[in-house]
DNA sequence: GTAACGTCTGTCTTCGTTGTCACGATAGGG
DNA sequence: CCCTATCGTGACAACGAAGACAGACGTTAC
């Protein structure tokens, strides 16, 4: 690594300190504090002459608004918070993105933080962003309880969950149709003569992993397989895990034909670990890979429309907002399985 | 998509309006307003006592500070701001993660603001982000110059950037080392045989783009290869345009025989065009994809890491923050040529 | 001629918190 | 026993900007 002192072309002004704040503009301009207030804020009835002042004023120092003043005297303070597990996750990414995206169309501003899956980092990021008094906290909960939000969701903050739902406070919440798509899934791996279909899921705190294991187990029933025990695994989705987990589903007597596996961090270990292998065993995945239509077999995917589910939680922030003691909604966004490939591979026996 | 108004088992408390102030946790504890202050901030010359009637007081009234009064008082508002282009690339959340990460350590908080690679909306974003008065900014720069940051650079605000370098301000830069991984590359590709290697990259406005086909030129040079300038295709990576670009470099009289992808998305919309003749074509790409070790040939890529670049930034950023005026410095990180199958495809004739 | 109104501008107060300083109480030194 | 140093505490102003309100002015209506 070479570390050099040039830097591009850059030269700034003189060394100043302190930033211009009103009161200066106000009296380089000759007006009162509360004109250029006037002009910022776009407020009616301020001369055209003294505008062109203000703004003469304003740029001539350089001038930018003080938002923690602002906020403290209004009260909002245009700033969406958002916690999810990581941003890596393409999932949360869309998320991330989403949200963004509307909050540079309506002058906000997005604070993001991450859990990496811990609930007391939850609580610690969450107490951290409230204390910045968000107009609104879009999250993806873990906790068993999020109810030391209740006074600030008592105040006014607007809060919907995305994935799973909150507890103990009043919130919206989107949630994917977890039973639908793993019905989907189990129906079409059945449909290609699976019976032995191993389940791979996340650890079961997880509230979108109990939801998904009890629709297998619901789905297998509906077609009169019996569970294998020693087929389910749910575990945090780890390299060394899966290969374990691998090896102990599919090197055995009566194998596993096919495995479903129910999260996308669980699905790129299981790629991982059949590198070999991929085209003996069937695999279908809840959540997509972004690049699963490359591989080859290509990736057989239960698809949740991250944009949809993100579109939605900001449907439910913006209809929230203006009402925020309203009643919690719930709103299931459907799943759609995509076939690649991957799902399609026959039994081998 | 279903609706449904049940909602958890969540219960809150009285539809209070107004969250409690220091002011009122102060009544409650029966002391003096700055007593409070002082056990909220932990300074000393408290007595044990009126120590734990306070934070009893704060607990009872569910107390949370207000951080925008916080930091209109003392000036530092504990916000880190970052501007990237888009959280989904890899590189720029493996920035933000590692941003994140510190800013928890230390007590802060991260903004993310999307540019989508356009200078107006970096200036925007920028603009919106300097109100909120961040401690840093750390971002990777588009237009040509971010001047309007002047102001805030003189006042404290350290700046940082990643990929690319500022102009107009005064401010430290991680960059990767793009002409010693083109010329990896090249080498790399020049030792197999190749002599028609194809370079696809982005849009010359940016300045990795820039650097990379210069070394590009210079690294043909160096052998003693002429560049057939109809190899050369430098465009923002679409679809539609990388199928365009892939026909012309090889359904032609004389076809590359090996492609330089050099960024990211252009090489997964290559992988998109060339589905069916991978095993046909060479391909090296610059900078990684996240799932190149799944695809099948695997994928040969100039590796930069995001995480080291990314922590060089926040070393930058915490070595500026104590003393914001000293004057830049630029650290050009390493890259790394992995290799995986598709670079080590021969030549056809 | 003046009362009533609308437009434009400015003064003063307020938001919730922290820094400054002064106060009373206690303890120690002469 | 008084004078100072120290500790714990509180009153007050300040941070930067916006809201409430009032005053000055020009216009219109009676």
């Amino acid at each position: 690594m070479s570390v050099s002192g040039l830097n591009g072309s850059g030269v700034s002004s003189v060394t100043g300190q302190r930033r211009p704040t009103m009161k200066e503009v106000a009296a380089r301009a000759g007006v009162a504090l509360k004109t250029v207030s006037r002009v910022v804020n776009e407020e009616p009835n301020v001369s055209p002459e003294l505008t062109a002042k203000v703004q003469a004023a304003i740029k001539d120092l350089n001038y930018t608004p003080n938002e923690s003043a602002r906020m403290l005297r209004r009260g909002r303070t245009g700033t969406i918070a958002v916690v999810i597990r990581d941003i890596g996750d393409p999932f949360f990414a869309s998320l991330g993105r989403a949200v963004e995206l509307w909050a540079r169309g309506s002058g906000s501003v997005v604070m993001i933080g991450l859990t990496d899956e811990d609930p007391d980092r939850e609580r610690e990021v969450c107490l951290e962003f409230v204390a910045r008094r968000p107009d609104a906290l879009i999250m993806a909960p873990i906790g068993e309880t999020q109810d030391y939000l209740a006074p600030h969701v008592d105040a006014g903050m607007a809060v919907v969950t995305i994935d799973r739902p909150a507890h103990g406070i009043e919130a919206d919440a989107v949630l994917a149709d977890n039973a639908g798509g793993i019905d989907q899934a189990i129906d079409h791996l059945v449909r290609q003569g699976h019976r032995r279909i191993a389940y791979l899921g996340d650890d079961e705190r997880i509230f979108t992993a109990r939801e998904r294991v009890v629709a297998y187990r619901a789905a297998m029933a509906r077609h009169r397989i019996d569970v294998d025990e020693d087929l389910v695994h749910l575990s945090e989705p780890t390299t060394e895990g899966i290969g374990i987990t691998l090896s102990a589903v599919l090197d055995r007597p009566e194998p596993a034909t096919a495995l479903l596996s129910a999260n996308n961090m669980t699905t790129a270990e299981v790629l991982r670990g059949m590198a070999g292998r991929r085209d003996q065993v069937a695999l279908v995945s809840f959540d997509d890979l972004a690049l699963g239509d490359l591989l080859s077999p290509g990736l057989t995917a239960v698809a949740q429309s991250a944009d949809v589910m993100a579109r939605t939680a900001i449907q439910l922030m913006t209809e929230r907002l203006p009402e925020p003691h309203r009643p919690g909604r719930t709103v299931r966004v459907p799943v759609k399985l995509t076939i690649r490939g991957s799902g399609e591979i026959p039994p081998r026996n």
